[in-house]
DNA sequence: GAGCCTCGAGTTCC
DNA sequence: CTCGAGGCTC
């Protein structure tokens, strides 16, 4: 990193000094656009990034005269966006559950059985297999050929790289007696010697050096001219499929086998596990050969062998019930805590980042590091200086694990009993941990977080209004209430007069805007920033409510509590949060000041619409064949919810044997009742 | 009333 | 990804 990036406040220099300064900014900026954009490995935060280009924009606003024809600011805005076109996937790709120890894979093992309600002398077949540490990639082939490769993304929505899959020597182009369809699904990777060598070909070229297999891996693959990425040896080893027009076995084993007869390669550390201990004892023979495997792995995947039984245990939120990702120990490093600095969230919460002398864990270099509350501090007994262990939990988020000084003679860390940010009283609330702000939206950060909420990625999804722009917004004084947003149409034209505004930026701001007017209903309302209130809570709802006016109504009317909570998920708290919320007066002109400019839409079910859509199922009694979890996920695929008691807004009860009470009411409220053997027929029909 | 599971909220580095 | 908290089940 030059020396650049250190230097702070320009006021002082004189002319002769600023233009030597401004021509090693606009040198130094240059560079990092390079890594940034075309290298795929940026240096710096983003944060320094701004700043320097924020110290090039004063210096010639002090000296014009000075301004460079190469200078940063005559570029921004013009940055060409290697941006790769995104593509839905037409299975998403689910990430696994991770576990850290023996008895999370006994867990693991004794949760399948629990769920698949088996016999205890029925043998759970699982296979176990190295995860390499690499990227996962989905490879789409409709009759024989290699039509789309795409990355994961977020599981749901990922990049398109076929034009640089093609270049990886593992992966065929054509492949034969395959299914009309198939998309298989690996890691792409780079070895370790492979790694190596291209660093030291950077290094001789002046190139970037990576700064492990994995970046180099995902910097290669992630390129916009494929000649790039066919200069770079990646490999692919399969672990999986996604869709597929045919059944490939009836095992997993049976289908890799197969998919390694199509001509993929697959892990020769692939096993089958007849038990929980062979699979620990196969995990163990990996964890022993790891350094000489030639790439990374972190750890071993094990799946449940049975593909009938893989249906039915289905996924639990992006995570598959029949997979899980045993890790290896994470890796440590010890360095010292040089601050401890406040953040402010959205709900007023306090956050408490540790300020760290940048140290390198696991392949990356950290330097930040949550503290997450006041308690956590106290339990760690930290205090600025101290040297601390700290780790990357499950290889991603770093986590202080141990403080190693805590016996020094230091004053302890005080925290702050008022908000860094508007001053306003912090109070920690009863039997909660954390401490929040009390300022509501007169606090900056609380206003900033909500707006920065209200556009993210799982509400509104504005691309293009970022925290800069929003920021920005703000200052100019456009922008204090998310109506605002879609106001902001009034002032295009004093911000193309703006610095970075360009007609083009703005014109795709602003489309990114007026293709919101109609969001849809559950991101709107998670959008609110309701306090309790996630995507899920808010899609639970309305699928009760339909439309947010509905769910106003019921929250101001008078038995509304009791309304809301009948929504599934919806206990005390969060229909207080809810009541709260719309009696607010505030928020009430805030939300019709919204809705004079957007039309939420009413929610429609992701479920395919049967006659099962939107009705409520209680099962009740034991079920023979399936456990209850199944059950109640075989109720929410047909788009019914399953609830936990009988009323009159229940439309069926299953019953099994031994049932008692809620028969009994099911009876008096004249419901419906059926047994396991016509609700497993109804099951079948849809 | 205790324990399990799901969800919300905050966050890191790339 | 982790943590705490809320909701639900037993």
């Amino acid at each position: 990193m030059g020396d650049v990036v250190a230097r702070r406040g320009s006021e002082e220099l004189g002319e002769a000094e600023a233009a030597n300064r401004l021509m090693r900014l606009a040198k130094e900026i240059a560079r990092h656009d390079k890594l940034y954009h075309d290298e795929d490995a940026p240096e710096i935060s983003d944060a320094q990034y701004d700043a320097l280009v924020r110290e090039n924009r004063e210096l010639e606003a002090r000296f014009p005269q000075l301004a460079r024809p190469d200078s940063p600011s005559r570029r921004l805005g013009a940055q060409p966006t290697t941006s790769l076109a995104k593509v839905t996937h037409a299975r998403p790709m689910l990430s696994l559950d991770n576990a850290f120890s023996d008895a999370e894979v006994h867990e693991f093992v004794a949760r399948v059985r629990r769920f698949l309600n088996l016999p205890a002398d029925e043998p759970v077949t699982l296979t176990a297999e190295p995860k390499i540490d690499g990227l996962s990639c989905s490879l789409r082939y409709e009759r024989g050929r290699l039509v789309l490769g795409a990355t994961r993304g977020d599981g749901t929505t990922g990049e398109d790289v076929t034009a640089n899959v093609r270049t990886i020597g593992d992966i065929p182009q054509h492949i034969l007696s395959a299914p009309d369809l198939i998309e298989v699904r690996g890691e792409v990777y780079m070895s370790k010697a492979d790694f190596e060598a291209l660093n030291e070909r950077q290094g001789a070229a002046g190139g970037k050096i990576f700064a492990n297999p994995r970046n180099a891996a995902a910097g290669s693959l992630r390129q916009k001219d494929p000649a790039v990425t066919a200069a770079r040896p990646l490999r692919f080893l399969a672990h999986g499929w996604g869709e597929v027009s045919e059944p490939l076995a009836t095992t997993q084993l049976l289908a890799m086998e197969r998919i390694e007869a199509l001509g993929f390669p697959v892990s020769g550390l692939l096993r089958r596990c007849d038990t929980v201990e062979e699979a620990l004892a196969h995990y163990r023979t990996i964890e022993r050969h790891r350094a000489d495997l030639p790439f990374d792995i972190d750890g071993v995947v094990y799946k449940v062998g049975r593909l009938d039984w893989q249906e039915r245990l289905g996924q639990v939120g992006r995570a598959p019930r029949w997979g899980l990702a045993h890790k290896f120990p994470a890796e440590q490093a010890e360095t010292t805590l040089e601050a401890i600095d406040i953040q402010v969230g959205r709900t007023g919460k306090l956050t408490p980042v540790g300020r760290l002398k940048p140290v390198g864990v696991g392949g990356v270099i950290v330097a930040n590091v949550t503290l997450h509350n006041r308690d956590e501090i106290a339990r760690l007994g930290l205090r600025v200086g101290d040297r601390v262990r700290i780790q990357r939990a499950g290889d991603v988020i770093p986590q202080v694990v141990e403080n190693l000084t805590r016996d020094e003679p230091r004053p302890a860390y005080v925290f702050p009993d008022h908000c860094p940010e508007c001053g306003s009283e912090a109070v920690n609330e009863e039997g909660e941990v954390d401490v929040r702000c009390t300022g509501g939206l007169i606090c900056p950060a609380q206003r900033f977080e909500r707006l920065r909420h209200f556009v993210s990625r799982g509400a509104l999804d504005i691309e293009g209004l970022g925290e800069k722009s929003i920021a920005e917004f703000i200052e100019l004084g456009w922008l204090s209430s998310p109506a605002d947003i879609f106001r902001l149409r009034s002032h295009r034209a004093e911000l193309l007069g703006r610095e970075g505004w360009k007609e083009k930026s703005v014109d795709n701001l602003l489309g990114a805007i007026e293709a919101k007017r109609e969001p849809e209903g559950p991101r709107f309302l998670f959008g609110l920033g309701i306090r309790h209130v996630g995507i899920v809570t808010a899609k639970d709802l309305l699928k009760w409510f339909g439309a947010i006016e509905e769910l106003r109504r019921a929250a101001l009317s008078a038995g509304g509590e009791a309304e809301l909570s009948s929504v599934q998920g919806v206990g005390p708290v969060v229909a207080e949060a809810l009541v709260d919320f719309f009696h607010e007066p505030h928020n009430q002109q805030a939300l019709d000041d919204l809705l004079s400019e957007v039309s939420p839409q009413a929610f429609v079910s992701e479920a395919k619409q049967t006659e099962w859509t939107g009705k409520t199922i209680v099962f009740t009694g034991s079920l023979e064949t399936m456990s209850r979890d199944e059950a109640k996920a075989q109720a929410e695929r047909l788009g019914a919810r399953a609830a936990g008691s009988v009323s009159a807004r229940t439309d069926l009860v299953v019953a099994g044997p031994g049932a008692g009470s809620k028969l009994k009411k099911a009876e008096e409220l004249g419901i419906r009742v059926i047994g396991e053997e016509e609700w497993a027929r109804i099951v079948a029909e849809a």
